[in-house]
RNA sequence: GGCGCCAUCGUCUAACGGUUAGGACGGAGCCCUCUCAAGGCUCAAAUACGAGUUCGAUUCUCGUUGGCGCUACCA
């Protein structure tokens, strides 16, 4: 996290940004457009997170979405932390943003924070003041707000302010009096700020409806817009893809740009991620389901939840929905996101959007053994469980289409992790139309059935269905007890690949005092 | 309030102005089956409303309604 440098380099990085980079770090902010000294156009998204809170799902979206069309297009990604909020911004909230983003395990090829770019936005906030864009505003911090943000008329500048003599301005400032810096936006003239917007297309604001906001507070820090537009001018940025909430701002970053004198950057606004009940996600009101980490913590795969994210607000416009990550990279494109907000399907009772889990559960189910193995063991041992990673890759095809969160195998599969079984119901033991003598004649049957059976699933299927053949009853009837005593219930994984994953010994002792609970009945 | 944006099944979405408005998740049912799953098949389920343009509007235009966003010396 050094100032301005590359610091996180990894997969992805091309060669010819790289050298781009380093070629023109230097060349300072007359031009905002990424060519770099071949002449080759270098597209640079950007992801600017604020750290005010943990890295929230409709951040990461923008996050992914910025990633692909990087990748789709060959150009860089740059992180940017825009920390300018000294008041609001944690420690603790960086550190769940970073988090959030290592685990969906999308590698960005600049880092910058703006906390260390200070200078930079004051210098070129001061830049359009000197070219008369900008004015001073004396009006206490406080004062200004209540007459502002009255219910009826628009706030849009304070004349006293805006007209003051240079003299006077000067003056003042010179004496120390505090005071914030405002962009004058023309309204002499009628004029329209125009752009095209990736997505939402042709867009246009009369500056007459653009109010004079701030560059810099009144302690000089500078603003979410002018440090957002000084760096991505600075940084080259050529592609601000971004929550549609930025979508009016838009018109005020394009007077800075032109202020700055720089080429504008293309715009692309994403359709914002909302609450079943149509507002906008927040912690406050919708808990932990909006931060990654809770996806992270349940058990989610990052890749599915990266897929589950893409389909929310974007299309490749035929009917695929699982996709891998190169297809994703591959199929993406500005042209497939929608324009209409996207509703996360969540409640108090499913936490999870059931797309999103039914993601999950399919990439769980297409994963080789090995590989679910190793990823169910952490989960495992967190649980409290000393189990040895041999026993979890047993285990791991029994539960793969039963587990739709890696969380899930700790109540699908706890009866292989314990040594005794938790106490259950002894009814439980009898088979359809039997009776308690029925259940300890096959239990008995069963134990000496499996003493002498070699202990893998062909076998042992085999032995009790023979078994049940001797005893003249169905075969369900024989496995329903064995099943309940085994796993001390009667919903499990298939009987004979259990029996096998649980070894001789531990099935014989739990057939054991199972007859030992119908007996005392 | 002002300004901007949006509107297809419950949810995510597809549909050169011409389709029985398609798919997916979820739901219901059937099949498979040692329980539970998984899998297969089937069903229910949508163009917000009103005008206009057109031989013909989900699609184009206008209005209505509803929703969202911005309107901070927050980002």
């Amino acid at each position: 996290m050094r100032r301005g440098s590359i610091i996180y380099t990894r997969v992805c990085f091309r060669l010819s940004a790289a050298k781009c980079f380093h070629s023109k770090r230097s060349e300072a902010h007359g031009q905002l457009a990424a060519y770099c000294y071949t002449g080759i156009f270098m597209l640079r998204v950007r992801f600017a997170p604020s750290p005010t809170g943990f890295l929230h799902i409709g951040s990461a979206r923008t996050f992914i979405f910025n990633w692909l069309y990087a990748r789709h297009n060959g150009g860089a990604m740059i992180l940017r932390i825009d920390d300018t909020d000294v008041e609001r911004n944690t420690a603790a909230s960086l550190e769940s943003i970073f988090e959030g983003l290592r685990w969906l395990d999308m590698a960005w090829d600049e880092e910058h924070h703006q906390s260390e770019r200070l200078a930079l936005h004051r210098e070129m906030a001061d830049a359009i003041f000197r070219k008369g864009l900008a004015y001073r505003d004396f009006t206490p911090a406080q004062a200004g707000e209540a007459e502002k943000s009255g219910a009826h008329g628009t706030w849009l500048f304070n004349p006293d302010m805006r007209e003051m003599p240079r003299e006077e301005s000067d003056r003042r400032a010179a004496a120390g009096e505090p005071f914030a810096l405002r962009f004058r936006v023309p309204r002499d003239i009628v004029r329209h700020v125009r752009f095209a917007d990736g997505v939402y297309g042709e867009q246009s604001k009369a500056t007459a409806d653009i109010e004079d906001f701030a560059l810099l507070r009144s302690d000089r820090m500078p603003t979410y817009h002018m440090a957002s537009c000084a760096d991505d001018a600075d940084l080259r940025i050529s592609h601000i893809i971004r929550g549609q909430d930025h979508l009016t701002n838009t018109f005020k970053h394009i007077l800075i740009f032109e202020a700055l004198g720089v080429e504008l950057p293309q715009f692309a606004h994403l359709p914002l991620l909302i609450a079943p009940d149509g507002t906008k996600l927040s912690k406050r009101r919708h808990g932990p389901v909006v931060s990654v980490t809770t996806y992270r913590d349940a058990g989610f795969l990052p890749h599915a939840f990266v897929n589950f994210l893409c389909l929310l607000g974007w299309s490749p416009k035929d009917d695929r929905e699982r996709m891998s990550r190169e297809e994703l990279i591959e199929a993406f494109s500005l042209e497939g996101i929608n324009r209409s907000n996207a509703v996360i399907n969540f409640s108090e009772e499913d936490p999870f959007d059931p797309k999103a889990v039914w993601l999950n559960a399919e990439s769980i189910r297409a994963m080789p053994v090995e590989e679910l193995a190793d990823r169910l063991a952490p989960v495992v041992r967190a649980a409290g469980f000393a189990v040895a990673r041999e026993q979890i890759v047993k285990i791991a095809p029994l539960v793969r289409e039963r587990i739709k969160l890696m969380r899930d195998v700790l109540a699908v599969a706890d009866f292989f992790f314990v040594k005794e079984l938790p106490p259950y119901d002894p009814a439980e033991l009898i088979p359809k139309k039997g009776d308690a003598a029925l259940a300890i004649k096959v239990l008995e049957e069963a134990q000496q059935t499996l003493a002498q059976t070699e202990f893998s699933h062909d076998a042992l299927e085999a032995a009790l269905r023979s078994a049940s053949g001797r005893l003249g009853i169905k075969a369900g009837q024989m496995f329903e007890p064995i099943r309940v005593a085994v796993c001390g219930r009667k919903t499990a994984p298939p009987l004979f690949g259990t029996l096998e994953a649980l070894g001789c010994e531990k099935c014989l002792h739990r057939i054991g005092q199972a007859i030992g609970k119908l007996q005392s009945l």
